[in-house]
DNA sequence: CCAGTTATTTGACAACCTGAAATATTGAGA
DNA sequence: TCTCAATATTTCAGGTTGTCAAATAACTGG
């Protein structure tokens, strides 16, 4: 509320938000053609990569993801019935299920961010300079139209 | 195949990637937000999107949207039924059926682009250098990993 | 113990997506 | 003209993603 920058639409602004409307198809694409070397969904891939770190519960993995828990049920469901994914029991809570990647799942895992081209270096011909730039504008960008969204994780 | 600027995975670049990653994950939520304030999916704002520019024949919707005609069918059907969208012939060749929208769809399609605060304003804070600086670096980004994808459209 | 809350799953249903098959039209050539 | 391959669209079957409501199980506070 304090100040708000008031919508412009100069070709300038235009321009680079047409650019940030292809990164994200860019990201998109390959992440789905990553996913898809795997032989996975992009929600799949999703859900294994996030699960690569450490195990989560269901509910967690749902927040992450912003959707619904029961939807979740079903992606793990099918990510171990391929041995990619395990259910395990929280000994805190017999309520939650943690569900964690297998070792098979870490390896898919890892062979998946290897196939991300761009989402791993779409960054190719830019300099250290150049990178540090980039990172500060983008830095700035989420904070300013964020709620904190961003920030989370 | 000139030069290949070697997969780097400094914390510098890796911090970059992250942050396209919040950008697409922001563009997306903000994304559906906005169809959702129309009660249309994503993919319905996508093809209405599309739309409001000029008809299209329903293969070249296949295309721009990178899938399979027979899902198009489905997603214009939906639109066509809130008259959003309507199918016209093509005088010049009666197998093409043209999606086209409606006035409705136009102010609807519209409505939606204010609704994309994010796809529309993400510089917020941005100065007019800033916004050239960026446009650079992405357009760099997106030529250098590209295979011609960004040039379109 | 009881009530209320929380975590997960199940079931019904809609949308999205693919692939194969059916239909209609076009266009090139015998 | 007739025929045949190619093209545009749709239909159908089947799988994945997503929502919502209801069921089950376990925790928490009185």
């Amino acid at each position: 509320m304090a100040r708000a920058s008031q919508p412009r639409s100069d070709e300038l602004t235009l321009e680079v938000v047409e650019l940030i409307g292809s990164v994200v198809a860019r990201y998109h694409e390959e992440y789905e053609e990553a996913a898809a070397e795997h032989a996975l969904t992009g929600a799949q891939a999703g859900v294994l990569n996030l699960l690569a770190r450490h195990p989560l519960p269901m509910r967690k993995l749902a927040e992450k993801l912003k959707c619904e828990p029961s939807n979740v049920t079903g992606i793990v469901d099918r990510l171990e019935s391929r041995g990619l994914v395990e259910r395990r029991l929280d000994p805190n809570d017999r309520r939650v299920k943690l569900a964690a990647a297998t070792d098979e799942g870490r390896r898919v895992a890892s062979g998946l961010r290897g196939a991300l081209r761009f989402a791993r270096e779409p960054l190719a011909g830019l300099s250290d300079e150049e990178r540090r730039t980039l990172r500060d504008l983008l830095r700035r960008m989420l904070d300013d139209t964020g709620d904190g969204h961003a920030a989370a994780g």
